[in-house]
DNA sequence: CGTTGCTTTGAGAGCTCTCAAAAGGCGTGG
DNA sequence: CCACGCCTTTTGAGAGCTCTCAAAGCAACG
């Protein structure tokens, strides 16, 4: 199994070439994204260690991969006739879930209740530290979320404000009040 | 296989309950959605004639399906040791990269940008002829692009007095300038 | 011909965006 | 160790898009 590293910010795959293989983050973190003509960018997700990524419908990708910080990735060439359709399957599932839970959260919740969702989730998928070290910029988090920047600054601050959050550093959270937060969420 | 005949708006599977197959639309129209405490819905999906749909991560369904108009489904007992492993694969992740590419709509678009977005691909499924008969409601579609029915209405409407749709009933969509519609998913 | 439900249209409010500038972090080099 | 510069984040003000509330228009159906 081939192994990779790539660097902040680099390119792991684009739209449109060829998909030939699957990858498993090792460390650090990936975004999956597409973009408009005119540059509007809608991450659909971030895949953390230990997570598969790069499914396609066809043979080609229909995604940008980018690395978000430092980060090393296995991948795996998979074949239509391979033995691991059966694992396969669940992973691709899971995705597919995932996705469309994702999009109860652009298309019928406001700002706070979003950026609580990404939080409860981040939290969920890091095993339940009390303490989350974020890899991804506002923009990111933004761009996840179908916000602006400053919108989801504003929120973090707000969820500070209020008690819910602490910001040990700028993208070191720590929650504060689980309940409140999860409530949010609906 | 059984086939089985569903009256508009009756329920074919709820969250919660046990996810024991898939389904097949023979004719009609299905919505797959998910609901907030409060209420608000959102349509992760219409599946139309020839589509699958029932794709769940565990034994749990995590969303809801009903019938939009009067919908007859055919549904297929699936085990995970069957040997369909292989053919369902592909459709799963034709699903996923769909309700990825909505994801880009729902946080990234605007209103007259998701409406002509949505009349695009439903002209695109139903085989590219010019006229367009809607199975769901104006209800149904804001649910399916986060937006109010009302909004929706407006964007209909002014479509109309741009002159790059014409709406023979209500329901009844015709394409009158293909290119400025889709100009407008960039 | 009245009822019922869906759709359209209008008016005002509110949330989020855009533009702009200040503040804060971090690494490099003196 | 401190100063500088760059990039990210925060904060502010005003505009704009979409929502909510409300009422009127339509179509299907008994």
């Amino acid at each position: 199994m081939p192994s990779a590293f790539h660097a902040a910010g680099s390119e792991i795959f684009s739209q449109g070439s060829e998909a030939r293989s699957l990858y498993i983050v090792k460390f650090g973190c990936v975004r999956i994204y597409r973009l408009l003509a005119d540059g509007r960018r809608q991450i659909s997700a971030f895949h953390l260690p230990g997570e598969v990524f790069g499914f396609e419908a066809d043979d080609r990708h229909h995604f940008f991969a980018e690395a978000v910080g430092a980060t090393c990735t296995l991948s795996i060439r998979v074949s239509a006739t391979t033995e691991l359709s059966r694992e396969l399957l669940p992973l691709a599932l899971r995705g597919l879930v995932r996705a469309q839970e994702h999009l109860l959260v652009l298309g019928r919740q406001n700002a706070p209740e979003r950026v609580a969702a990404f939080l409860v989730d981040m939290f969920e998928r890091q095993g339940g530290l009390d303490r989350l070290e974020l890899p991804m910029s506002r923009t990111d988090i933004a761009d996840y979320l179908g916000l602006s920047l400053e919108t989801v600054s504003r929120v973090f601050t707000k969820l500070r404000e209020r008690g819910i959050i602490r910001l040990l550093s700028l993208r070191t959270v720590e929650i504060a009040k689980w309940r409140s937060l999860a409530e949010m969420c609906e």
